[in-house]
RNA sequence: GCCUCUGUAGCUCAGUUGGUAGAGCAGAGGACUGAAAAUCCUCGUGUCGUUGGUUCGAUUCCGACCGGAGGCA
């Protein structure tokens, strides 16, 4: 009896086990996960920052209707591209869809490239609603700009001088949130983190990541996509958007593909200059989610030699997840 | 055919009054806890076109040759 107990008490404290199809931009991520989905009885959830935005859907690459062939997909289209979006809101929602799917006795298989959105949706990390000010933010912007970032940096050492040694004079953003966090919550960043090291992950990600061999290769499908992206209709979305009243402050509007292409609808550049710019930048991103994503250990990578290999991938990644433990 | 200019990092070009060289861009590596497609940090060895000569020493000066651009015929 007493065996019986301590059995049921292990399932229930069981971290539960969730897909993750991720990989830089342009590796055939969508395809993989709707061709996965369909294999292990599961619902895409969507980790990718800017497809959560309504009304841009070419320069995202956002999954077509035809391409989802049947299988539901969340976290795409869930906000105005007026709002801004982030990753508490990210956590909060997507976990209600993780938390819906497994409920219904299907597998949630998150497909995306946003890395943050990815392992904070994974370790559960609990933001705080009320680490957030937006005019205390806008203040401390202001104050950035007129001390510097030196004199920021020093004030945010004498509250909390550990994340201060971490940082660098011009990283803005961050410097900025950690005097943000303690002002609005009364605790020093560094506290919050220890914190939400602590807690155990809230769900066990067995991740497939997708690349190519050859850095050129990546490349070169980087490129293409974005000539394709461009012939779709790119700078029509682009300046539906503006006209919509969608301002460039947004968000939405920092996107890659986005900020260029609204250089040449305002005139400012050529459409084949913003093209250009599209693909450089686009590069460069991808090589950030590399280096974001090696570091990790347990992860399965899938490395295409020149072109996509779906019926390799299919099988490898099967076998990847039920040895660890998915089913 | 002759004359002038030119050949240096993947690209565009500096430079060395002779002691083997450095910028921008491209690129590479890294960081990342409420904007993350964001934000930020670090990184420059290359037959100085080839080959002879002068010199202790040549990428630098001289000659020839091979590319490229322009001019005259």
């Amino acid at each position: 009896m007493s065996e019986k107990l301590s059995g049921g008490e292990q399932m229930s404290t069981k971290t539960p086990k969730i897909a993750v199809i991720t990989g830089p931009t342009a590796t055939g991520k969508t395809a993989l996960g709707v061709c996965l989905a369909k294999e292990l009885n599961g619902e895409i959830v969507s980790a990718d920052s800017m497809q959560v935005y309504k009304r841009m859907d070419i320069g995202t690459a956002k999954v077509t209707p035809e391409e989802m062939q049947g299988i539901p997909h969340h976290m795409i289209d869930v906000a105005e591209p007026y709002e801004n979006y982030s990753v508490a809101r990210y956590v909060k929602e997507a976990d209600a869809c993780v938390q819906d799917i497994f409920m219904r006795g299907k597998l949630p298989v998150i497909v995306g490239g946003t890395g943050l959105y990815i392992d904070s949706l994974a370790s559960g990390r609990d933001f705080d609603d009320n680490a957030s000010d937006e005019s205390l933010r806008k203040e401390l912007e202001e104050r950035y700009v007129l001390l510097g970032g030196e004199k920021m940096l020093e004030e945010l050492s004498k509250i909390d001088p550990e994340r201060a040694q971490k940082l660098h004079p011009s990283d803005r953003k961050r410097i900025l949130r950690a005097i943000e966090v303690y002002y609005t919550t009364g605790r020093t960043i560094t506290e919050h983190d220890k914190e939400t090291q602590k807690l155990p992950p809230k769900y066990d990600a067995v991740t497939v990541a997708l690349s190519f061999e050859n850095r050129e290769d990546l490349y070169a499908r980087i490129d293409k996509r974005a000539d394709l992206m461009a012939k779709a209709g790119l700078f029509d979305e682009v300046r539906s958007l503006i006209d919509s009243g969608v301002s460039d402050k947004c968000t939405s509007m920092q996107a890659i593909g986005y900020k260029e292409a609204a250089l040449a609808v305002r005139g400012e550049i050529s459409e084949g200059e913003a093209i250009e710019l599209i693909k450089r930048e686009s590069r460069r991103y991808a090589k950030r989610q590399l280096t974001w994503l090696r570091r990790k250990e347990g992860i399965g990578w899938i490395l295409w030699k020149t072109t996509p290999d779906f019926e390799f991938a299919r099988q490898f990644s099967t076998k990847f997840f039920i040895a660890n433990g998915l089913e």
